[in-house]
DNA sequence: CTGAATCCGGTTCGATACTG
DNA sequence: CAGTATCGAACCGGATTCAG
């Protein structure tokens, strides 16, 4: 039934499930597809990454830093300059997670669809449809 | 039909995002890769996924029918019947998550040793650092 | 058997204020 | 500029219970 090599994603404890989560996470792939075309600074992501906020933006970079998948440099210049950039690994890693966001850009108006007949199909709508 | 090649994902309300959460969020993976291979019973997956609660496999699996990617069949027997599968647009996004999933499976060891290094960088555990 | 509803503890998140 | 500290709000996920 499963193909040997393959580590057994299905275990509660699977050492692959909490990195997969890193990497997936909501912020996590904004980042690192950012960090995809040139090295970036902190003030630069902010910027560039819609309501994101301070204190996520740092957890999620020293996660993904931690990680080994982005490089943290640090210039002691006055004001200081941090910049980010993928690692080889990220490097590596990155072309996967575009590909599945690319699939769900590509995608997206047809699972709208499917989203809004699925709702249709519920007599009566959960308090949600009451209230306005 | 959305722009493919350049997707405005960084905006606060694009809305790829909560779509892109649902696939990638810790159960919806798993669940499948699980009917990547054939279809399944609840109580099925249910067996397969370990420390998944009835109450996540219920939800993870109506948001996966509700955006199109899961098909659920009912077959009115006496017990009732309940049978997932995927849809052409399951079939079509599953390897995607599967090629994620075998890239983090693959370098599992890798980044763990990456954080094994990160965290012996750290001399005293930020939490219990002396106050001032 | 399937899965909805409820309760509830733990975690996460965002806004703000502050430091080097 | 680049974060950290703190705090309340929001959300998530698990166990239990009940219904079709």
């Amino acid at each position: 039934m499963e193909r040997a090599g393959s580590p057994d994603l299905y275990a509660a404890d699977c050492p692959v499930r909490p990195i997969y989560d890193d990497i997936t996470s909501r912020w996590a792939t904004l980042v690192l597809t950012t960090l995809m075309t040139r090295p970036h600074r902190f003030s630069q992501l902010a910027a560039r990454i819609g309501g994101i906020s301070e204190k996520m933006l740092a957890q999620t970079l020293r996660a993904l830093t931690r990680d080994g998948l982005v490089n943290r440099t640090v210039v002691p210049t006055v004001p200081i300059q941090v910049t980010y950039e993928l690692t080889a690994l990220g490097t590596d890693l990155t072309p996967h997670l575009a590909a599945l966001v690319t699939w769900v850009s590509r995608h997206t108006s047809t699972i709208q669809a499917a989203q809004a007949g699925y709702d249709a199909d519920i007599p009566i709508p959960p308090a949600v449809a009451n209230r306005r």
